[in-house]
RNA sequence: CGGGAUGUAGCGCAGUUUGGUAGCGCAUCUGGUUUGGGACCAGAGGGCCGCAGGUUCGAAUCCUGUCAUCCCGACCA
């Protein structure tokens, strides 16, 4: 590719829509545009490098024993509705209309669609298993869309579906996906780690996600500074550690004036927030239920919800409380009559805590529950783990980061074999249910995550294996004809070799063309000047760590192909 | 969904308070001088001032509505 004639609009100054580096980046180096509010174009540059990530992708999916087919980005509401979750969904799903008013929508995934071809076609246990996957786009009306293509409405997703005899089977799937993406994120240059996940609208259990690391990240992960444990803060979860035990005081009721807060009464009454106990009200469903948590932690709406079983959780509004003489800041589970009340797996152990008086402005002082001073329906994990702790798992201490997901595989059981009746007739001549995973990455996220990864002042600095091209070819002068030949030649002889490769013919001074090299950031840059020349060398500079080195021409070609295979197997841009 | 902000040339912005011929920088085009890290001089082109309505002799500017985009938040008793 010649640049004079190639299509990458950078942009000097930084379009005032973008806020973090990677969307910035894209912008600037003439990769993206947008269309709408989380609707992108992919430019050129930016579609090369989703084409080998693709191509990782398919490699890995392959190796594996996956087929690639293609569905249709448009389904029917008649497959959704027959799943269940046409009413599930929300608003997030994107529902288009036809012109006979029959209802459709843009699909956010394919387990509907693809239950059903496996349904019409596939009959016995002897055609088991199968792994069946499709890159595709797909849509999310998201409430926000944000960072470009790190939460974007249309995005291309490459999901793979497992059809298993039984449990055995698709753990079995499970693994060899597991792999499949460790191979897949460790190729495309990221730097990532697998965690326990929450397995949200999909349904079914057991999940991992792939985090790339990220300040930007929109999730936070849990994991451990000595073994390898990880998960998304969502679920992490760990046993109560064990409580010294103390002796039981009798209970007293203080004034608390103005003490909306934990932080307020522990301050007022001189004592660490862990020996209070939190009591909030929720609204589940059209229930109201009492959550009780240790005053330093946090409720974790994700497992509470889990454990009560509701579709509408939220916290109950001030007004409602008062309606039932509830002051809020003052509440407390003592004396509470007719209302579940649910405690988070700590609360049972505590000795001696403050709670709400629920009178007034009023705390009780030597609550303890041991003693029957209040009741707990139900016991269960119900909050986040904080930074510090001690691992669930080893003796270690947890550290808290930030990651993009960049893929997320699932365990869904029979969920959907279940509702969409997907079922096979196995060896004993019964009909038994197909038990199903799925796995999905985020082509346009991995995308924006290894350039959020791999970048500095100067631009991009790609990976090797996912850079659109591997080098470019700077001649710094092109009014003396012997450099403008010189390039030509390079170029005609390391295209023909099949490296990638651009050559900067643009009638721009050096200082242009190098500012551009380093922020579209091909990998390689071949400068070629006339002192070097003169020698027979052409001067080459890496864009991860800057450095030059004058190599001869004749053993340019061969040098450069095996850095660029020693890049792409090394994998990272660092 | 709630809150905040912003819409003026491809990009970044000024002009809006106090209504009076739409500006600056970058980018683009022409000519010239330059030429190893975003050159300089001279000239040129490019605008439904988000859209609709209203007030006014006159609206980018005031009023009303609307659309779009971005950010923050989504309840910790």
């Amino acid at each position: 590719m010649k640049a004079s004639n190639m299509f990458a609009p950078t942009l000097r100054e930084v379009p005032a829509e973008a806020e973090i580096v990677s969307h910035k980046l894209m912008l600037r180096a003439g990769m993206l545009r947008k269309t709408a509010s989380g609707v992108y174009t992919y430019l050129p540059l930016a579609w090369r490098s989703i084409r080998k990530i693709e191509e990782i992708v398919r490699q890995e999916m392959d190796a594996k024993g996956g087929q690639e087919l293609l569905m249709p980005a448009v389904q029917p509401a008649e497959i959704w509705l027959e799943s269940g979750r046409w009413g599930v969904y929300g608003p997030e799903l994107w529902r288009v209309k036809d012109r006979n008013g029959r209802d459709f929508c843009l699909g956010p995934t394919h387990e509907e669609m693809i239950s059903i071809i496996f349904r019409n076609d596939m009959r016995s246990y002897k055609q088991l298993p199968q792994l069946w996957y499709q890159i595709q786009t797909k849509y999310r009306d998201e409430r926000r869309p944000r960072f470009g293509l790190m939460r974007s409405r249309e995005f291309i997703m490459k999901d793979l579906y497992s059809f298993d005899l039984d449990e055995a089977g698709l753990a079995k799937s499970y693994a060899l996906m597991y792999d499949a993406y460790s191979r897949v994120f460790t190729r495309c240059g990221l730097n990532f780690r697998p965690v326990e996940a929450d397995s949200g609208a999909i349904g079914g259990k057991g999940s991992h996600e792939f985090m790339a690391l990220a300040e930007s990240g929109e999730s936070a992960i849990l994991y451990c500074d000595t073994c390898d444990w990880a998960a998304t803060d969502e679920i992490a979860g760990r046993e109560p550690l064990p409580v010294t035990a103390e002796e039981m005081l009798s209970i007293e009721k203080v004034d608390t004036p103005d003490c909306g807060t934990v932080e307020d009464v522990a301050k007022f009454l001189h004592v660490p927030t862990n020996r209070i106990v939190k009591t909030m009200y929720y609204q589940a469903d059209d229930q109201l239920v009492i959550v009780l948590v240790r005053g330093d932690r946090r409720i974790n709406e994700i497992k509470l919800q889990g454990l009560l079983g509701c579709n509408e959780l939220a916290l109950a509004e001030n007004a409602d409380l008062e309606v039932h003489g509830q002051k809020v800041g003052y509440l407390g589970p003592v004396g509470v009559e007719g209302v579940r009340i649910v405690a988070d797996a700590e609360v049972p152990l505590m000795f001696n805590v403050i709670v709400g008086a629920n009178d007034g402005e009023r705390h009780l002082l030597n609550v303890n529950y041991q003693r029957g001073d209040f009741r707990i329906d139900q016991v269960a994990d119900l909050r986040y783990l904080e930074e510090g702790e001690q691992c669930p798992h080893c003796q270690g201490h947890l550290k808290l980061a930030r990651g993009i997901e960049v893929g997320q595989i699932f365990k869904l059981h029979t969920k959907y074999s279940d509702s969409l009746h997907v079922v096979y007739a196995g060896e004993d001549g019964q009909e038994h249910p197909v038990v199903m995973g799925c796995y999905g990455i985020g082509i346009g996220r991995t995308l924006a995550a290894v350039v959020e990864q791999c970048n500095d002042a100067d631009g991009i600095i790609w990976p090797m294996a996912v850079a659109p091209y591997q080098a470019v070819i700077v001649p710094v002068n092109d009014r003396e004809p012997e450099l403008k030949e010189a390039a030509e030649r390079i170029y005609a002889e390391l295209e023909a070799d099949g490296v990638e490769v651009v050559l900067d013919d643009r009638q721009e001074r050096a200082g242009v063309k190098f500012k551009d090299a380093d922020l579209i950031g091909y990998p390689v840059r071949i400068t070629v000047g006339a002192k070097a020349l003169a020698r027979g060398n052409v001067e080459v500079r890496l864009r991860k760590n800057g450095e030059m080195q004058e190599i001869a021409l004749e053993g340019l070609t061969d040098w450069l192909k095996a850095y660029i295979e020693a890049e792409i197997a090394a994998g990272s841009c660092k």
